[in-house]
DNA sequence: TTTATTTTGGTTGATTTTGATTGATTTTGA
DNA sequence: TCAAAATCAATCAAAATCAACCAAAATAAA
C-alpha cells in the first residue's frame, strides 16, 4: 500500500473516532508496528495530529482532554516542590506576573493567604486565581488552544501597561551556556516582555528540563533567577557566574 | 484503554454527576484503582477536576455558572432564538466583538461552520469558541469573578487595536425613551467602546428584559441594532423611531 | 539489467503505564 | 474518645509501549 494511502486511511479513521490505538491502524491498513508508528510520527511532525503514548488523537478534542498531559503528570512532585519554593519569594500586596504553563500554576493555591494582585496570561491560571480568591488581570491576546496561553503582539502590548514585583516564568529548558529556552517564539516574547516589566525575575524549571534545548528560542533574560531542585554542586557553580540559583530542598 | 480515553470519559461522568466516586470511574473505564487514582490527581493538576477524599468533584466555578445556568433556564429558549437570529447576520470571515453575557455564549455553536475570528471579553466564551474550533482573541483586563467578564482601563485599551465586522452585546434592559442599559459602568465602558470599533453593532435582549433599568448605565448607542422577540408593533414602532429592531421569529 | 535509495517489518533493550500490595492517613460509627 | 473501615500515597514487578537499529523487500535511478 502506497505511503499516502495509509496516510488517509489512519486520519479518516482518527476522524471518525477522535483518538486511535497502533492497533486500530494496524487493522485498518493491514501494515506493521513500525510502520504505523512511523507513520504517525510523520502526521504529528506535519500537524495533522498528536502523538500519545500507545496511539494518537485529534488535534482540538474539546476543552476535557488535555494537551498538557504528559508535562503535568511526570514530575508534578517537583513541580509543586519548586512552585512552593516560588510562592515564598512573594510577599503580602506583591503585584505578580504568572507565567502560563504548569509549574507557575502549582505556585497558586500557596498565595491564597497573600493578598497579592497577579496579571497572567494563562487560561487555566485565572480559574485557579478565582477559585482562591486571588484579585485577577488577564493579558490580552491570541488564545493558542494547546497550551492555553495568550500570545502575541496584543499580550506583549497589555503587558506594557504594568509594573510587576516578581515575575514568574516557566522554561522549557535550561543550559548553562545558552541560558533558558522555550519552543515557541510568540510565548517568548510575552515571557521577555514581562521580565522586562518586573523588578525581579524567576524561572522556574524541574531537572527534566536540564539542558533540554530540542528546537528553541534562547530566552535572554539578564537578571533572572533559576528556581529548580538539587543539581550537583559544581554545575551549580558554572550555573551561577551567569545566573543565580535557587534549589528547592527535597 | 488509551489514556486519554480514560480521561474523557472520567470527565464526561464528572460533568453528568457533578461528583464521582473512585468506583465509578472504575466501573466506566474498566482501569484499577491505582490507574483511577492517577488519572483523578492529573486531571486536578491540569485544573478539571477537584479532589476529594473518595473521588473528585467538578471545580467551583463550574458549579457557579450551572446555578447561573439553572438561573437562565428560564430565558434560555428566548436567549437561543435570539442568539440564532444574530448568528445568522455573521458572514464568512467576519472579524467578530463577542461581548460577555450569556445570550452572546448561545451563538458560539452556530458561528462554527462560518470560519470567523472573535474577540471577547467574557471567560466561558473562550472556552465555548476554542470546543468550536474559533479563533480567540481576549481581550486583556480585570476579571470580574461574578460575571466572569474582562473590564476596566486594560480591557478598553486593549480593544482600541481591533476593528470589527460586527460587534454583539447584551444588554440588562432596554427602554423607549432611554435606550439600552446596563448595572456595571465599567461593563458599559467596554461595550460602548467596542461598539465604537465596529462597523455594525447589535444588541442582542430579551423581552424580560424590556423596559427594566433598575440602577444602570445609560449605553449611548447611536446605530445599534436592537435583536429581540416579538414586540407589540406600536411599541416596535415607537423604539424604532431611534434605533432597527429585528424580531426573532416564534 | 544492475545499482542506489527508500520503505518496510522484525528485534533489541529502554521507558512508560498499569495493577497489586504495602503501611500510613483519614473518615466513620459507636 | 476510640477502633474499625475506607481511602490514601508510595512502591514494585509485570505488561505494554517505545525509540533505535538492522536486514530484507520494494522502489527508483543508473
Amino acid at each position: 500500500m502506497l505511503t499516502t494511502d495509509r496516510y488517509v486511511k489512519i486520519m479518516q479513521l482518527l476522524e471518525e473516532k477522535q483518538s486511535i490505538k497502533i492497533q486500530d491502524a494496524m487493522e485498518v491498513t493491514k501494515a506493521s508496528e513500525s510502520t504505523i508508528r512511523r507513520d504517525l510520527t510523520d502526521l504529528e511532525s506535519q500537524g495533522k495530529l498528536v502523538r500519545i503514548h500507545g496511539g494518537a488523537t485529534v488535534l482540538e478534542r474539546k476543552l476535557q482532554e488535555c494537551s498538557v498531559k504528559e508535562k503535568s503528570t511526570k514530575n508534578l512532585q517537583e513541580k509543586i516542590k519548586i512552585a512552593q519554593v516560588a510562592a515564598n519569594l512573594v510577599h503580602e500586596g506583591d503585584c505578580l506576573f504568572l507565567d502560563a504553563g504548569t509549574t507557575t500554576l502549582q505556585m497558586i493555591p500557596y498565595l491564597k493567604e497573600k493578598e497579592v494582585v497577579v496579571v497572567t496570561n494563562g487560561l487555566s491560571h485565572v480559574e485557579a486565581l478565582m477559585q482562591n480568591g486571588i484579585s485577577t488581570y488577564l493579558t490580552g491576546g491570541y488564545m493558542k488552544e494547546k497550551t492555553g496561553a495568550l500570545v502575541g503582539v496584543q499580550a506583549v502590548q497589555s503587558i506594557h501597561h504594568y509594573r510587576f514585583d516578581k515575575c514568574f516564568l516557566g522554561a522549557n529548558g535550561f543550559h548553562v551556556k545558552l541560558g533558558y529556552t522555550t519552543p515557541d517564539p510568540e510565548e517568548a516574547m510575552v515571557k521577555k516582555t514581562a521580565a522586562n516589566h518586573a523588578l525581579q525575575t524567576y524561572v522556574l524549571a524541574d531537572q527534566s528540563k536540564k539542558s533540554k534545548i530540542s528546537f528553541a528560542k534562547v530566552l535572554d533574560l539578564q537578571e533572572a533567577t533559576l528556581i529548580t531542585e538539587e543539581l550537583p554542586q559544581d554545575e551549580i557553580k558554572r550555573f551561577t557566574k551567569e545566573t543565580s540559583v535557587k534549589v528547592a530542598e527535597q
